[in-house]
Order: C-alpha cells, then structure tokens, then sequence
DNA sequence: CGCTGAATTGACGGACATCAAGATGTGTGG
DNA sequence: CCACACATCTTGATGTCCGTCAATTCAGCG
C-alpha cells in the first residue's frame, strides 16, 4: 500500500467515514472520512471551490501561493490536531499539500457550518479557530521587519510550542519549505542554522532534528 | 473644538449613541456610540482587554505591533466602512491608532456576540468579515518575496481598489506608514514612488495624492 | 556501491538599509 | 501676509545583509 508515496501528483485514497472522538484538541467532533496524502500530494488547490474542511490526523500540510514565476509563499505549516481550510470564503485562496505522508480527516463544510448555526458550541469553536488562525498570520507578518537569524529563531520558538516534544523536535518540513516561509533563500536559512550550532542555542542531530541548547538565547534573538 | 487634534495622546470625546443605517458597507447595524480620535491617538493597546468592535465611519486607523527596539509593523489600515478589532481572543495583539482625525463607532463587543448567537443574519456577516480579514493578512503576506517595486505597486493598487478615488486617490498615511507596512524603509518607499513616476505608471499632485496613469504597469509589477 | 535529491559551504554581487543633506510643506505667531 | 520652526519627503553617497551562482558533502535507496 501507499506505492503512490512518492509521486507528487494528487493521490487520495478516502476511507471509511469515521467519528472522531479521543483526538489531541479535538475540535470539530463531526463526521467525516479520513483521507491519506502521500509526500507532497495535493490535497486542494488555488481557486478551488471549498467544499471541505480539514483537520490534521497525522504527518503534516502546508499551504501556499505563488507567483506567476515560480515564487512561493508558503502561508502556514498545519500539524497534527490543526485544523485548515477554513481561510475560504467560497473558493481557497492557497493551495494546500502533505509534506509527509499524511492522514487527514475531511469534513463536508456546508454541512458543519449548517450545523454550526444550531450548535452554539461548534459555531464557538470554530470561531476561536479562525481567531487563531488570524493571530498566527499576524504574528508571522513580523519577519517582515526581522533578521534572517531573528525569523530562523522565531520559528524554530514556534514549532517548539506546537510540537509535543521535550528539549528536540523533529522538523517535517525541507529547507526549502522554512526557507519559503520565512522569505528567505534556503542557503540563508542552512547558514542561519548553523550559526545557531556555533552560538550554542541548538544542535542538530540529523538536519531536521533540532536539539535546544539554550532557549533563552532564541528567544533573545526572536526581538 | 478639537484642540488636541496634533496630540499623540490618547484623546478621546464620546458622543451621542446612534444607530447607524445608511453607511457604506454597514455591516453591522447595531446600536454604538461614535467616537472621534485626533490624530495619531491609541484607539486600544496591545494586552489590552478586547471590550469593543469599532467601525471606521471617516478618517483612517491603523493596527501594528512593535518590537523592543523600536521596529514597528503595521499590519493593516483600515478606511471608513471597514469593521476593525475582531483579531482578538479576550485580549488585542495589536495597537489601533487614527492615522488622521477620524469618527469610529464603537460596539459593545460582548453584546454583539452575543446577538449574533440569536441572530443568524449577524452571526454571517460577522463571519465574512473575520474571512476577509484572514484573507487581507494572507495576501499581505505575500510582500515577503515581493521587490520594493512590486510592494509599492501592489500598495497603490491595493489602496486604489478599496478607495472610491477614481483615477487618482488621497492616501491617508504619511510614508513612514507605508514603509513599517511594506518591511522597507521611508527613503526606499520614496524613491520608489520616483521610479513609478519616471516610469509613468503614476504622477504626484503632492506628496501623498496619486493620479494612476497606467494600472496595467502597475499590475504587471504587482507580480 | 553508485545514483539522486537535500543540505552545507564558499565567493561574489546586488538590492535595500543607513547616514547625511536638502527640499518641500504646514502650522503658528508677529 | 510674512517669517520662522518643525515635520515630512526627497535625493545622494556609502555600507551591509542576504541572494545568486557554484562546488562539495551528506543521506537515503535501488
């Protein structure tokens, strides 16, 4: 099974409706079906309608929107638990892809927000998720005005807050997918990584496995 | 009247509830009381308790964040029509400033929350407005692999589209404004504007008055 | 093992920041 | 109405951070 892992074209394979119930933050509770994304798979497009909502099961999606020549702007990084998809009105304005192999559970977006109109506490959670969602973007429109080594440390503060992981976390995303993110070239970002080796705020074990040293020292360098 | 008009203090003169009805956009149509804020005085602060909505009804506002050492990002302007103070939780993360002499109408948050749990008209509009916004700030975040050209061009036709000017519009802000929005500086948003105009996508009665001369240039650089 | 893509490292150049000086505009008081 | 002060904007000279181009190393996998 999942033969079609590697190959970048959208492959999805649905699978039995499932209610979700014992979940990390479960926040929707709805019925839905869990999909399967392989590596870089698409799993909506820009200037698609937005028939679904989507929630996180395990792996990890980013969103983004390019230029016409090729620039990207990766707009959010979605881990398990997250919910996306929400940022349409009636058509989405990313496109959104697994960046490893990935569950995620699809929930018909008419039908939640029907429903949200006579639950008060689903309309209540998916307005604090919007909020969120808001927030994150307005936080992130900082590295506007950061270093390259101020915007690496930043997010590397931020994964860490949404990672379960104690003292090291496990990036699931390449360079080029930080280096997208955070408006920079992915020879900055390699470069930024290791000057943060040689200061001592990290250490890699293997390139995406980001040990803390010192976090104080990060967040000094986050502004 | 309006004597403290050049004060950067927070000065502020409530006036007479009202009910609104015939205003452009009028999203809301709930009971408010107008407020008039001189120029550049904080309408809220960041960690400040998220108690009102406010409506632009003339003049400007922007939202930014700063940075210990100075560095500010604007994160959004706001002209009148525009609903503003829906980014937060409990708590704004953002600072709210009139950029010039302005009216805001101002909403008991929690009531028209409230009301919108009952009213499901109010509860969509509400909705839509908080989409747009995710929608503004994804956008904007797009400037991160923008050239200063193409910030500055993407700025004007940005400004133009939700301006009623036809053919030439009257900005609000000064450059410094422009330049924490766009990540440059204020000699680099200034000679860039030069280059527009050598260029001939746009001319300068003044300073911050724009005639378009050639959109389609615009939009070419827009990327 | 060799192939392939990802990551790192180095040399160099360019776009924008910084520093500094003028120009323009605006409000105030005589 | 003019003159002065002060803020805003523009323009120029120089510096620097990060992008570009290129080579090397490293990791995964048939």
């Amino acid at each position: 099974m999942l033969t079609a892992a590697a190959n970048p074209s959208n492959y999805i394979r649905p699978s039995e409706p499932v209610r979700i119930t014992a979940f990390p933050k479960d926040p929707l509770g709805v019925m839905g079906a869990t999909m399967r994304f392989g590596r870089n798979a698409e799993i909506f497009g820009e200037d698609e309608e937005a028939e679904y909502l989507y929630q996180v099961i395990s792996g990890a999606v980013r969103t983004y929107r390019m230029l016409d020549d090729g620039r990207r702007q990766v707009v959010a990084f979605y881990l398990p638990g997250d919910v996306f998809g929400m940022e349409a009105a009636n058509v989405h304005r990313c496109s959104a892809e697994a960046i490893a192999e990935s569950q995620v559970l699809v929930l018909n977006r008419a039908s939640v927000m029907g429903r949200a109109e006579r639950e008060m506490d689903l309309s209540r959670q998916l307005w604090m998720l919007i909020i969120r969602e808001l927030q994150r973007v307005q936080q992130h429109s900082l590295v506007l005005i950061k270093s390259a080594e101020e915007r690496v440390a930043g997010f590397l503060l931020e994964m860490a807050g949404r990672y379960p992981g104690n003292g090291a976390i496990e990036l699931q995303m390449s360079r080029r997918d930080i280096a997208d993110y955070l408006g920079l070239t992915i020879e900055t970002v390699s470069r930024t990584f290791t000057l943060l080796v040689q200061s001592g705020a990290i250490s890699l074990e293997t390139s995406r496995r980001i040990q803390f040293r010192n976090r104080a020292a990060l967040r000094r360098l986050d502004a």
